[in-house]
Parts: structure tokens; C-alpha cells; sequence
DNA sequence: TTGTAAGCGTTATCAC
DNA sequence: GTGATAACGCTTACAA
């Protein structure tokens, strides 16, 4: 008892028993055991955090901040890759809440990922969605403001002079994607240009996703001036793509994205894109996530959302408007 | 202790109870808690992943590898970013002891690291280095064979006709760099070029550490012809301050590195680069701890080196030489 | 200031 | 086939 009070720094140990102690301590490299402590205070100093793949250079950033900030509040951090994979999500779920994680930060699957999480939600375990919505989960949640980046983003294709305009998004059930179309639908109905469903196509939202859409793409009847794509991966497989059919970005047809990817535009400043702040919504996530798990949140549920911000390079073809212009 | 024999799958149930049990367990949302049977068992069913910076595009995949692999053998993972700050590193060891995490994948700081981990080596607490030695640390290893990917590289960067080549690296306390080094010195001792250690800079091992070695490179009476960075950041680093001093590459200085990063090849198929296999080694390395866990593994320490991949394209000059030559 | 007792939620062991 | 008992290593409450 009194080695616990040692540990935990409390108060109540004279000086001369706390200095065996921290001796003895560092004599037999003692480190009390997280898992007792964890099963009778009921807090496991753990949050987990699930994402779809660390190594897209736009969770990477995310799982960088989650970590900072759930370290500097003395919580350790459980990462979970679901791979996009709905049935694996779930497992990770189930077993997260089985190492009693004390909270659970996800950027989930898509809508269905609604099934694990309302469970999560009915047992008002604190939940944080990170990057997308989840319809019917009422829980704090920070995104980007999406509809009005692909708005954006829209915007400048037109203001460069494109009229018609592919875009490669996910499945309809998942928000990023929904709200991006519809950011770009808006830009499109301003602009009063007809929106045409063909123009949009369903993939994966990975490389190959890309690649294979771009195919399409490039086969198209009436091609498109530009390719608008869900995220930066899948600009990547567009990219690779049109390489291989010998198709020159921004020269033959334009290719613009969500995502920046800084190391990237540093070797090479070429894609236009929206930028999202990934390592600061990481962050407030996070805060959000400590604040539900300390009990100081309130009943309310808080939606952050970061503007995006769009960064013109070359991809886009704004140069090559420039010359024609000159 | 009939619901346990249910959970944990195990006969002398009758089917009855069992199925009642079970729909209990269903009904309840009951979910067992590992904290409780980690105790009794002493397996957490948690391994420890340290490595300095996840969101770095060598990193990243390291750190995916590492989850799946943990993941299929029914693992979960703490992920620690330790920022390559040694402190930060050595209570992240400490506290994943702590959690009790039944063993530890490090991508260490650097020799000094070897404070720590002495202490885990001792304990015989399963552990396997990534990326990085550690002098003095005899545990299971997977590393890139440094020395001859450099050597390689070095070789490449003297055929395309660089005699001068200036070596931006790690403080000397980090294996890759000393071994990248090393790899150097040799390709440039078999082409009976002299090694000047005045074109060795030291500097941290990220973008703003490349920035400013590359200006002091750009400041020298005698500017080498090619800069050889040990790892990808630095390598964007120097590109950076390039592009702001106007100095062109591969045109007025060739730059190589350690590190691809497949994403940003297919945008921009620029960097020549020794690549590693990230994601496998991370992998292998996993496969080892495992083994270590469950006690299969043998007394003898296993050291897996996977060998560097050359990759040829833009940075190094060689198309210069080419143009040049016909 | 120190120590004792009980209990957190499991599982190993043994009795029924 | 089922369940009682003890133990894992801590902390809370209380006693000395």
C-alpha cells in the first residue's frame, strides 16, 4: 500500500520510507502494472484510434496528431488499419472495447459503419468521428467542410475555362464523398452548367480505384477537360493512368484533388488541390475525445469543421489558359 | 466460470447452457475485459511499436505492416511516436512495460537509445530493432543492408560522372547513417576518389535539417556536383532550398537519397533513390517478435537484412550525360 | 505514517 | 457439465 502511494505520488509517506521505496524500485526495475491498475480504477489510460490506412499520406498526418495529443494527456494510443473493410472495423471495434479502451477515435468505413457505432453511442461510450459523418450517430465529430472545398474547387476549374468535369468519388455511402459531390454540383448549378450523373464514377477510393476510373475515363465518347477526384490517392492511379496512355496533365485534360501532400509539392508543386489541415483535426479530435472521457463535455455534441483551402498549381491547366490568354 | 468456458471456446459445455449463455453475452453487449484476463494470464495481447515519426513516407508503411501483422496473430498495437527525441523515447519504453505489452518493435533514436533497451535485453522482454542497430544491443534485427545500397547508389552517381559528392546524414550516432556513410566511402575508395570529410554534413534527419545543409552546400568555394542525402525528408529539404535559390536539379546539382516514396513517383517520377521495402520488413520484423512471444524462437539472435533497390531516374544527372554523350 | 481487508473481472484448479 | 475458491496486482476505505 504504501509502495502505491509511492508510485502515485501521493501524500502521506515520510520522506525517509518514500526514499527506500524509489530505491528499491529502481533496484528491481519495477513498473506497476497498468492492467491492475486499469481493472479496479476502471481506466485504462488507452484510446483507440481507427483509420482506413495509416499509410495514406492523408491519415499518416492524422494518426501523428491523434497520438501527440492523446500522449501529452498521458493516454496511449491503440491504431487500428480497417482497410476500408466494414467486417474489420467492426472486429476492431469489439475488441478496442474489450482492451476498455476509454475512447474511440475512428474515421469509419462509410454509413454502415452505423452498426457497431450506434452501440458504441447507446452505451454513451465517448466517441469522436474523424474526416466523415456517419448518418444516425449523434456524436462530436471534425471535418473538413467539404462542400463548400469541392465548391471551391469547382469554381476554379470553371474560372480556367473547363465546362465539363469528371469526378472519381467512393461509393455513395460515404460523406466525404457525397458532400463533395455536392459541393460540386452547387459550383456546377451557379455556373449554370448542366450536372451529368455519367460523369461521375464509383471506385474504390485507393490507386487502383484511380487508374481503372481513368480508363474509363480516357474511353469516354465525349471526354471530359478535367478529372476532379475524391482524394489523392486516387489522382495518383488517374496520374498513372495517363501516363501510360501517353495523356499530358494538365495539357490534354486537367486533374484536381482533395488532399495536399507537402513532401510531394515540395519535390514537385504540380497538383492542384484542396488542402485539408489533417494533423490539427487529429488534434482537436483528440481534445474532443479527452474532454468526453474526463465527463467535461456536456450533453451537446460538437461538430468542428475546417475550411479547406485550395492550392492552384499545375495540374489544373491555369497556366496553359495564361498563354492561350497572352 | 461457465461463461468463461463459452467466451474462450471450450468443451464440457452443455449446448444448452452454452446457448443461453450466449444470448445472454448478445443481449448484454457483453464483451470481456482483457485488462482482467491479461492480468491473470499475463498476456496483454498488446505489442509496442516506437518509431520517430509515423507520418514520414518510410514510416508510414512501416507502421501498416507492422498493425496487420499483429493483427492477424490476434495482437493489437501501440503505436508511439518517439520525434526521435531520446527522452520521449525512453518513457514510451517505460510505460509500454507498464501496459505490459508482451514485446517491442523499435525503430530506435540511435545509439543512445541503447540506455533503455539494456534494461529490456536483460529482462529477456522480446524485442526486435527496426531500421537501426544498436551497438551494444544483441536482439533480432531487420535492416536494410545500408552498406551496399549506399555503395550502389554511390557507384551510380561516379558512372554518371560526379567525382564530387557531398553527404547530408545523421548526427554519427545513428547505424543507417554511419553505414550509409560507410557505403560511400567505399564506392568512392574502389574508384580511387578521395573521401573528404568536409563534404559530410551533419544535421537532424528531417526537411528543415536537408534546407539548411543544402545552403551550406550552395555556399561552398567548391560546390560538389551531387548531394547524397541519407534519408527521403532531408532529400525535400535540399529541393527546397534549390528551388528557392533558383539552383536547378539535376541541371546545376544532382540529388539522390535513401527512401522512395511510390505515390509521389508516379506524380512526379523524379528522384533517383535507393528504395526499401518498408512494409515487408516491418512485416519480417513483426514475424519475429511473435516467434519471440511465444517462446519459439531459439536463443540465437537473428539479424534479417533486406537489400536496397536502386532506382534510376531524373535527380542523378543520367540523362544529362546522355544528351551530353550523343 | 503505515498497514489490513476487500474487491476489480478474469482463469486455473479442484470439488461436486 | 457445473460451480466454488483462490489468485493475478493493484486501489479504496478504513484501522492501527
Amino acid at each position: 500500500m504504501t509502495v502505491s502511494r509511492v508510485v502515485n505520488d501521493q501524500r502521506g509517506v515520510s520522506a525517509e520510507t518514500r526514499k527506500k521505496i524509489e530505491k528499491a524500485i529502481a533496484e528491481l526495475d519495477y513498473a506497476p502494472s497498468k492492467l491492475a491498475s486499469g481493472l479496479v480504477s476502471s481506466k485504462s489510460r488507452l484510446i483507440g484510434l481507427i483509420v482506413p490506412d495509416v499509410s495514406n499520406p492523408f491519415f499518416a498526418p492524422i494518426v501523428r496528431g491523434a497520438e501527440t495529443a492523446a500522449r501529452r494527456a498521458g493516454y496511449r494510443m491503440l491504431l487500428c488499419n480497417s482497410e476500408s473493410d466494414l467486417r474489420l472495423e467492426r472486429e476492431y471495434v469489439a475488441d478496442l472495447v474489450g482492451h476498455r479502451v476509454e475512447g474511440l477515435l475512428i474515421a469509419p468505413v462509410g454509413d454502415r459503419s452505423d452498426a457497431h457505432l450506434l452501440k458504441l453511442q447507446e452505451a454513451n461510450f465517448p466517441l469522436v468521428l474523424l474526416d466523415r459523418h456517419v448518418p444516425g450517430i449523434e456524436c462530436d465529430s471534425v471535418t473538413l467542410d467539404n462542400v463548400s472545398g469541392a465548391r471551391q474547387m469547382a469554381a476554379h476549374l470553371m474560372a480556367v475555362g473547363h465546362r465539363s468535369i469528371a469526378f472519381i468519388t467512393d461509393a455513395d455511402d460515404v460523406s466525404t464523398g457525397r458532400e463533395r459531390r455536392e459541393g460540386l454540383q452547387q459550383a456546377l448549378a451557379e455556373a449554370h452548367i448542366e450536372f451529368s450523373e455519367s460523369l461521375v464514377l464509383y471506385s474504390t477510393t485507393d490507386q487502383l480505384g484511380g487508374y481503372r476510373s481513368a480508363q474509363q475515363i480516357l474511353n469516354m465518347q465525349q471526354r471530359p477537360t478535367a478529372i476532379f477526384t475524391v482524394n489523392n490517392m486516387v489522382a495518383v492511379g488517374v496520374m498513372q493512368a495517363m501516363r501510360e496512355a501517353n495523356v499530358k496533365v494538365p495539357d490534354d485534360i486537367a486533374l484536381v484533388c482533395f488532399d495536399d501532400v507537402q513532401h510531394l509539392a515540395v519535390i514537385s508543386p504540380f497538383l492542384t488541390v484542396i488542402d485539408q489541415p489533417a494533423e490539427t483535426m487529429a488534434n482537436v479530435a483528440t481534445q474532443l475525445l479527452l474532454e468526453r472521457i474526463a465527463g467535461v463535455a456536456g450533453k451537446k455534441r460538437r461538430n468542428i469543421s475546417f475550411p479547406g483551402k485550395l492550392i492552384v498549381r499545375e495540374s489544373c491547366g491555369v497556366r496553359l489558359l495564361r498563354k492561350a490568354q497572352s
